[in-house]
DNA sequence: CGGTTATTTAACCATTAGGTTATTTTTTCC
DNA sequence: GGAAAAAATAACCTAATGGTTAAATAACCG
């Protein structure tokens, strides 16, 4: 029952790397050791502390399994980020085209309601 | 055509104050004045540094109007989170259990499109 | 022009973030 | 038990962040 937020969400997704961690794992849950070794330019330890950052954020879950630290996405963490863009997004002017041009054909804008 | 994100809006939402000012402008447009009088606890520079990061990341528009300064929010700078937050909104479980947990009514989630 | 108002920028300071290397912890394997 | 493997933590350093006060800019007004 955790409400607590150690280290809140906007924080955690506001450094490129662990954004990249996130990304990463989107493709699947892997080892922390093999996550660290996606990042060349940082040492091991670099990337724990990361991973830390996103676990204490509620971004990742971790699996014990031996030695080793089993990484999975939790994209659910994102539900807060999810609602309060949403807040701002329902602002977009009525011509979407600024998003549409953005988006570019990724992900649909939600298409609003017609009542 | 400007593409060129001084500082970027990850960073730019993960201060708390920033985000408060983003909030407060969603009830229209204020002088930086006020804006600033708002945050009793900082100085009036300091809001003003805020406004700045802001602006750099195109999630406020400033009009001048003599000395005045009219900050007005520009929401759809803030496609690229909602882009990035869509995908892993995407991932999300079928049984979307925790997150109408967590919105709790106020955004209802985005309705899987039937069939 | 000189003063006042509104706001930004400069200079400075304390704290935090993110990186490193070294160490510790935990578990497997011989 | 002892070496090896995997990962986290500790201790440390530098740079950046967020805050402050003081100064600079810019526009209005009498």
């Amino acid at each position: 029952m955790r409400t607590i937020v150690t280290k809140d969400v906007f924080f955690a997704i506001s450094d490129p790397t662990r954004r990249a961690v996130l990304d990463l794992l989107t493709g699947g849950s892997r080892k922390a050791g093999d996550i660290a070794a996606r990042f060349s330019h940082l040492t091991q330890p670099g990337v724990s502390r990361h991973l830390r950052v996103l676990r204490d954020a509620g971004l990742v879950n971790v699996q014990v399994n031996a030695q080793q630290r089993i990484y999975k996405l939790n994209p659910e963490g994102l539900a807060e980020l999810y609602e309060w863009v949403a807040k701002y997004q329902a602002m977009w002017p009525e011509t979407l085209d600024a998003l549409e041009r953005y988006l570019n054909g990724k992900a649909r804008p939600k298409r609003r309601r017609p009542r």
